[in-house]
DNA sequence: CAAGGATTCGAACGTATGTTTCGAACAGTC
DNA sequence: GACTGTTCGAAACATACGTTCGAATCCTTG
């Protein structure tokens, strides 16, 4: 029992790789069907270990859950407020423009997109699984991100009211998120209507760096419309 | 089998009635949990009646979700329709104002919102719950209506490729489910920061009406932002 | 009233689930 | 080389699942 410098005594086969395996299968098959729709057999299976194995690190399936989703999610956020700290810091109290700000906040969520893994599917589930199971883990993640967010916005926007800008954020969620969600996958079905140029274009517009210029023209343009009266 | 007016001949209690019961408790459970977060003896508890009762008038607890979603959005969707006609009727050819286009999209949905059906919470799981479950749905209910309104669009936005207006529609899409998927009520909680006029503000704000004004002036001004070159 | 179909329930079936238990394989320390 | 603690596979456990089956109840039709 003397002092280890690294927390990690003895072991079997090597502790920390089997969790990242076990992560990795949880995120891909999270990803595809959800919380109640993944057993912890597919993903023991998938893994290559055994259930016990992910019982014994994990102590349950919802403990998996969580740290699946906190694994990614965790730096992802680190790197938005780096981000938006540079921005602040480069402009020295002067508001941000909001195409920055929203570069800041999606950047780094297309970048994981880009790099092919599942965190934005499994982000994604945080909106469409059980409250029970993600709403503290939601403000747990989250509440610095979208407070500071809020604040750059507020000071770029000044004469919105911060329930208003709340409002809209949302909004911006829901776009990101529903793209995250892998719902882009089957918008060129739905466009059969133009066969020309159909496959090339639709490549050309979908690929990441493009999604994610439209994406920052369309939050920023939808936070600046004046609210529109009631007619 | 004489000719009865009405297809309903011999029966236990009310076979139309019972049918109704459990699409009323499977919208509310699915809204909730999912389609595998489900059970269907969750479901036919909720209406009072048995499992065999549901496989009798649906088949399998698949066929229940599928006449759950679509008794709900095909209404829906009609009506976002017949909206679009008239639009286009009293335009008479010219090309349609986005606030309006949208406003016949969304008002259908906001209204079922507003009437306390869980129908939106349910549409929303057309996007989270597993695709081989819902997508041939997804086609058969909103074809249609989305080839309709992006022909509104491509006509209101003439230089835009129709790739683009269908990227950006999905954004439009994206809102419309993250709102109705209900994370508008976790919002307040991430805004503790302005204490004053916190609650009354946020019900002001928050009520469906204003969602829907705010929406349609938020996707209206992104869908006609200029698409922002790479810097 | 008898026959037959529609509708419902309770029970049973086989399977899959999350969790627990037991023990073996292993690394490190004396 | 025994002792200790870590890791994890195989099996067992109780429960829950979707589906099926048969009997019971009701209504309509002859």
């Amino acid at each position: 029992m003397a002092e280890a410098q690294l927390a990690r005594a003895g072991r079997h086969r090597d502790s920390r790789e089997t969790q990242e395996r076990l992560l990795d299968a949880a995120e891909r098959l999270l990803a595809e069907r959800g919380f109640a729709g993944t057993s912890l057999r597919a993903v023991t299976q998938a893994a290559g270990t055994s259930v016990s194995a992910a019982n014994y690190h994990f102590g349950s399936k919802e403990e998996l859950w969580r740290a699946t989703l906190a694994r990614r999610i965790a730096p992802i956020n680190r790197r938005r407020l780096e981000s938006l700290d540079a921005l602040e810091q480069a402009a020295g109290g002067a508001p941000l423009a909001l195409e920055a700000i929203f570069e800041a906040y999606l950047g780094p969520l297309f970048a994981e997109r880009a790099a092919r893994h599942a965190v934005h599917f499994v982000a994604a589930r945080l909106y469409s699984d059980p409250p029970e199971l993600v709403s503290t883990l939601k403000l747990e993640l989250f509440g610095e991100v979208i407070r500071r967010f809020l604040d750059a916005l507020a000071r770029a926007l000044p004469d919105r009211s911060r329930m208003e800008l709340g409002l809209r954020f949302q909004f911006a969620v829901g776009c990101m998120v529903h793209v995250m969600s892998g719902n882009l996958e089957d918008a060129p079905l739905l466009m059969e209507s133009v066969p020309e140029s159909a496959a090339a274009a639709a490549d050309d517009v979908l690929a990441d760096a493009s999604v994610l210029r439209h994406m920052v023209a369309f939050i920023a343009a939808g936070l600046r419309a004046p609210a529109g009266d009631a007619r």
